[in-house]
DNA sequence: GTCCCTTGAACTTTCGAAACTTGGCCCGAT
DNA sequence: ATCGGGCCAAGTTTCGAAAGTTCAAGGGAC
């Protein structure tokens, strides 16, 4: 992608636009009018433009000619879809992060599960949704696993990926209350097949991790408003 | 990636600049200014601004704030970071393809592969470069062996890289003439495995296929002045 | 002679208004 | 009543100039 950390107007309402969309502050489906945005960042329309094209790059939104943009709509069909492409490439680049990963990415996944072990899930005043602070540490420890990848155009390609299904995460109502799931389990075993650089076991996995959230989000939205906005047409 | 084919101004001006940097016009980290693309091509900066904008996004360009775009450079690094990714994502859409094509599918595979084998590969005046219609042919015929992956993703993912690795083709100074290499014979058995749904054999000849080809390149400009343009003006 | 600061030019970025396109609504004709 | 064609409003796209930033060269001090 190599956008520089440069700061331009631009890039300010680019990161803000992000933020909203994962976090949940935009609804999927959703109009993007250039009206609208311009004051809510407080930028010109020509600003606002040119963040919206660069979101479309990454698949947060998507945009037609003449008719606007609109922030991603979600349905089965695309989480089937992206949830193959995350089994297949992601798993594929852990793989190569722990044939490759030296002593300092070991040292950072190890530090990045500590933060998340510590992390609490659950939240007293929201049950239904993970807290932030897990949410951030959760990113942070799969990121931390794939960085020993050297491979920049394969990683960033699993870190897109990764970005895209954050938006089903989010807008699901309620998951991973299921008894049969262990999640931290899943991630210690994750940890340990990578810092005994066990790079096929890591990769089953990681493959048996996303397959699994990925059947609980369809399983606990099957014919949901949330989901199924994206009758456009 | 969504981008519906309304015709605007900036929609001109990024085919034309595609075109233009794929078919050798700009050179390879060659800085691209405003004012000169604007002319260039008959339209305001401002419009000339969004095309770059969506090329940066497919990897053809590359940007850093407040100091313009160019076009993307070439190295041997950043080649056998292209060749690893193609053989492993473009051999999956492949594998994905075979098992997941029909009739419609094999049909146009068929008849692409046609194309390919009547177009002429050497031209007479410029005998160091394939010709520009057996490079199209070329392109086709490996269109539609993909063609077949039913996900969107992955498959768009694929075309990416593989438009992207035609940039490479086009600035290797000479390539094939290897005594060793049978490219229509190569091509024949992709095509033969693929109507006989041999995914697994489809797989194994691509990957060779790719990474074959990627080892002529690197093997053709040992040292970097022709792969590295870094001609700053 | 070398280094740093000042100065200048070129370029990128930003902005707001004008022009154009789209989709929907109203009206008349069949 | 239904269908077709033409108007209206909303929104997107385009443009050119002003503002801001970077890079490089020239001049002065040590």
């Amino acid at each position: 992608m190599t956008k520089s950390g440069g700061s331009t107007r631009t890039t300010l309402v680019y990161q803000a636009l992000r933020d909203d969309i994962l976090g949940g502050r935009l609804i999927p489906g959703e109009r993007l009018k250039f009206p609208e945005l311009a004051e809510r960042y407080g930028v010109s329309v020509g600003a606002a433009r040119e963040a919206l094209t660069k979101l479309t790059a990454e698949g947060l939104v998507t945009a037609k000619a003449h008719r606007g943009y609109t922030v991603r709509s979600l349905s089965h069909r695309d989480l089937a879809e992206l949830t193959q492409a995350r089994v297949e490439i992601e798993s594929l680049v852990l793989w190569l992060s722990v044939v490759e990963g030296d002593m300092r990415w070991e040292a950072d996944a190890v530090a990045a599960h500590h933060v998340l072990e510590r992390a609490r899930f659950r939240d007293t005043d929201e049950p239904n949704h993970p807290t932030d602070e897990w949410s951030m540490a959760h990113v942070a420890f799969h990121h931390a696993l794939l960085a020993g990848c050297r491979n920049g155009r394969l990683l960033s390609m699993a870190l897109a990926l990764r970005q895209e299904a954050e938006l089903y995460l989010h807008w699901s109502v309620s998951l991973g209350d299921e008894p049969h799931r262990d999640i931290a389990g899943e991630h210690l075993a994750l940890l340990e097949a990578a810092l005994s650089h066990d790079a096929d076991r890591a990769k089953d996995l990681l493959r048996d991790h996303i397959a699994h959230t990925a059947q609980l989000l369809i399983s606990c939205a099957p014919d949901e408003p949330n989901l199924a906005v994206t009758d456009g047409e």
